[in-house]
RNA sequence: GGACGGGUGGGUGAGUGGCUAAAACCAGCAGACUGUAAAUCUGCCGCUCCUUGCGGGCUACGGAGGUUCGAAUCCUCCCCCGUCCA
């Protein structure tokens, strides 16, 4: 920290930098800091900004904390944000259901989450961790409205997502207006000379360097990065589409989910969650066309990368191992999780279906049994008054389609539990 | 405050008194095919009970009442969303 930084050659930094972006606003202007920072030996400060919303992060959030990384790697001040203020303020762009606005306690934990998800990527001593409430909340009233008199209605209404609920005639509340503006104002308060965000982000991002003019500052940097496609090769990843890959998940459900996507979804994995250099991308993408690479290995290799990025090698290689024996092979997981019954009642194996959390209700337990779904023992079960009676006392294997083998017990109905 | 339009199953969206657990499409799930891919095809897709049957019961069309043998559909009041006017 009193060391002089030594710094890349600014457009060696460039290079990397560009790499897996969408856009950056201005490069010219970026190339122009980096230059600067080299002369002088001091690192850039480089904003992302999060609403912890949720207590969980998946891929779709590393694409842009990776990029974080690599700012960072060359010496940058990463200033990682959390939306203590804005959280609260709660975010209704997903206008469906009225998500009732955060408590500070929840924001609180998410954060505490977060952060702990967060360091997974980046270097925690090279961090800097603030949260918007601290200058947010202290703002007074003249202040609040000091910062409003510096942008123009008209211009928030050229936002995309305004404009297209506006003409969908859908409900758009008044502080989601001040939304961009508050954002607008954390780069004045940290003074940053970058902000991350994705291709979404880009208007809140532009307006950040149009405000911090406006109190004097020199403009930011925009760097946009893609916005990372779920699983279903739809749709932006998230958690409420259940499309998503998330990042405390176990290496074997990762996995399963990696290797899920589609051939094409795959290079657009590899570019952005990955530090496979553009050349060697193309090359395997090539070697896949060419027939010389076969494309389950190609997303087997990527899969392997992701996760070993979490979890490590060793872990890594398991995951696979494991992928190989319960799905390619339709085997039985190493490690099976295990239920407890008894006979009580005079069960159905339908019954057991859902208790194994392996169907959500004793309907669907039912359909899945007529379709042919449920293995016990490895034998298929197509009556749905299938029982399960005394002689089955001991342990079996119930499999119900795609999702892994479970292990059953069945006790004896004599005895408690 | 006024005028008008609208609120249907996870989503879009039909349906204006019974034949509607509610068309169609999407999503989802299962089976076939595979590389657990994708695409495609087939089936399923509110909950529950049992003797698993073209079976019984319950719940469902913003909310609460009402009219009717019978209501998502008609009436009343309320809530919510939007447009225009002020």
């Amino acid at each position: 920290m009193t060391a002089p930084q030594t710094f890349r050659p600014a457009d060696e930094q460039l290079t990397a930098l560009r790499k897996g972006s969408a856009e950056i606003i201005r490069e010219e202007e970026l190339r122009a800091k980096l230059e600067r920072s080299r002369a002088s030996g001091k690192p850039l400060r480089i904003k992302l900004g999060v609403d912890p919303t949720a207590p969980d992060l998946h891929l779709g959030h590393t694409v842009v904390l990776r990029k974080l990384r690599h700012f960072q790697d060359e010496g940058h001040t990463a200033i990682f944000l959390i939306g203590g203020f804005t959280a609260l303020v709660g975010d209704p762009t997903g206008q469906s259901e009225t998500r009732p606005p955060l408590t500070p306690e929840q924001v609180q934990a998410n954060a505490k989450t977060y952060l702990e998800q967060v360091f997974k990527l980046l270097d925690p001593q090279k961090t800097e961790v603030r949260n918007n409430a601290d200058w947010l909340d202290p703002l007074t009233n003249q202040e609040i409205v000091r910062l409003c008199a510096k942008y123009r209605v008209a211009r928030l209404l050229e936002r995309e997502d305004f404009r297209s609920r506006l003409q969908k005639q859908e409900p758009i509340a008044v502080h989601e207006l001040l939304y961009p503006l508050y954002q607008a104002y954390d780069s004045v308060a940290l003074k940053a000379d970058v902000e991350l965000g994705a291709t979404e982000q880009k208007f809140n991002l532009l307006m950040g360097r149009d405000i911090q003019r406006e109190y004097g500052q020199e403009s930011q940097v925009a760097l946009t990065v893609p916005i990372l496609v779920g699983t279903d090769g739809q749709r932006k990843m998230s958690k409420s589409l259940g499309n998503y890959v998330g990042i405390t998940e176990s290496p074997t459900q990762m996995f399963g989910k990696l290797m899920s996507i589609s051939d094409e979804l795959m290079w657009s994995y590899y570019d952005l969650l990955t530090d496979f250099a553009p050349p060697v991308i193309v090359r395997l993408k090539e070697e896949v066309r060419t027939g010389v690479l076969h494309p389950m290995d190609a997303k087997m290799q990527l899969a392997h990368y992701v996760i070993a990025g979490f979890h490590g090698e060793e872990a890594a290689r398991k995951a696979a191992n494991e992928f190989d024996q319960v799905y390619r092979k339709r085997g039985v997981p190493s490690e099976m999780v295990a239920y407890d019954f008894d006979l009580k009642g005079n069960p159905k194996l339908s019954r057991f279906v859902v208790e194994a959390q392996l169907a959500e209700s004793r309907s669907e337990a039912e359909r899945l049994i007529r379709q042919g779904a449920v293995e016990w023992d490895g034998e298929i079960i197509r009556n749905p008054a299938h029982g399960v009676n005394i002689d089955q006392i001991g342990e079996h294997v119930l499999k119900v389609g795609k999702k892994p083998a479970v292990r059953v017990r069945i006790g004896n109905p004599g005895r408690g539990r």
